[in-house]
DNA sequence: CGGCTTTGACCAGCGC
DNA sequence: GCGCTGGTCAAAGCCG
């Protein structure tokens, strides 16, 4: 287990190992009077352990982009984290929001991750992002297909299933659905590894002729609606999308192993000029109909608030 | 024709 | 054992 602690944040990170699972806890740091630079290690992060990761959705809204020049290792793009705890403590966030005002610096809450483990089928090696509305719009070099979708309870969200089509028996599995807590991030889980290496092309309909649409109601349409978010779909960290860069992230296994702060740009002309014709607001519409209150730019990140 | 999405059916894990 | 739920299968249809 190794804290981090950020001084002058609301929050503090506390990640933790266990198997295959990290865990992730928040301990309140509301010592706003201190400079907003300063973090201290409790304890030796300068060799961070092997999967010592974060989650983009704790960095987006902590903007914590300012780890990447303290923490050079520090790769927040992967995520092994356990989804129901992540909700927990957005809970209760959400319940003391007084409270972490008045608390002083000292006063520490420590919500330590119980690291609960599910026992369902295919729970083991799952990696979870959450990227906001412009990262699904990026691209990864994996091809997707698209095998189910299911209403799950308790959100008002289905859950697209995905498969790698990029390789005939590759065993990766995606799964894409919203956070009920905010609609404008997405949740992608990742189950199993591609067991290939990075394809040299993406598959003939994987986000390109089919989306070169040619009226307002194909864009609408059924076919239309989901080359881009199967095929083309992409991981892209909030933080990155905050920054206004952009950086497609390749396979998830890859930036694991890369632990680098600034991957290598991945977006390829093949791909950019996929989407310079991709309808976003028509894709989204359609795919999340109840978004439709909501604007979409490729340049402007999404707010990450709110919760159930 | 190949690859895709859609969608109902089926299967398996889990709690009661 | 039963029902609920999540994950997968596979047939049908669409598209280039």
């Amino acid at each position: 287990m190794s804290n981090l602690y950020m001084e002058n944040w609301d929050l503090q990170a506390v990640v933790g190992e266990r198997s295959n699972d990290a865990c992730i806890s928040y301990l309140e740091n509301p010592a706003f009077s201190l400079d907003p630079w300063s973090f201290q290690q409790e304890d030796d992060l300068t060799s961070f352990p092997e999967n010592f990761e974060l989650n983009p959705k704790v960095l987006d809204e902590l903007e914590l982009e300012f780890y990447k020049p303290f923490y050079p290792e520090f790769n927040p793009y992967s995520v092994p984290v356990l989804e129901d705890h992540v909700e927990e403590l957005q809970n209760q966030k959400q319940q003391q929001p007084v409270s972490q005002a008045a608390n002083v610096s000292g006063a520490k809450k420590d919500y330590s991750a119980k690291c609960k483990k599910s026992s369902r089928r295919n729970q083991k090696n799952r990696v979870v992002q959450h990227v906001t509305a412009d990262g699904l719009l990026q691209s990864d070099v994996w091809a997707w297909r698209k095998y189910g979708q299911k209403p799950i309870k308790g959100s008002p969200y289905p859950r697209s299933y995905y498969r790698c089509s990029s390789s005939k028996g590759c065993l990766a599995r995606k799964q894409v659905e919203r956070s009920c807590s905010d609609p404008g991030v997405f949740i992608i889980t990742y189950t199993a590894e591609h067991s290939h290496g990075h394809p040299t092309r993406r598959n003939s309909l994987a986000g390109s002729t089919r989306n070169n649409s040619s009226t307002v109601a194909k864009t609408l349409s059924n076919s239309n609606k989901n080359e881009l978010h199967g095929a083309g779909e992409t991981v892209l960290s909030p933080a990155t999308v905050k920054s206004g860069e952009v950086e497609t992230l390749g396979d998830v296994d890859q930036i694991q192993r890369d632990k680098n702060l600034t991957p290598d740009i991945m977006l390829s002309e093949e791909l950019v000029e996929g989407f310079e014709n991709y309808e976003f607001e028509g894709f989204f519409l359609d795919q999340f109909p109840d978004l439709s209150h909501e604007s979409w730019s490729v340049n402007e990140s999404a707010t990450l608030t709110g919760g159930c």
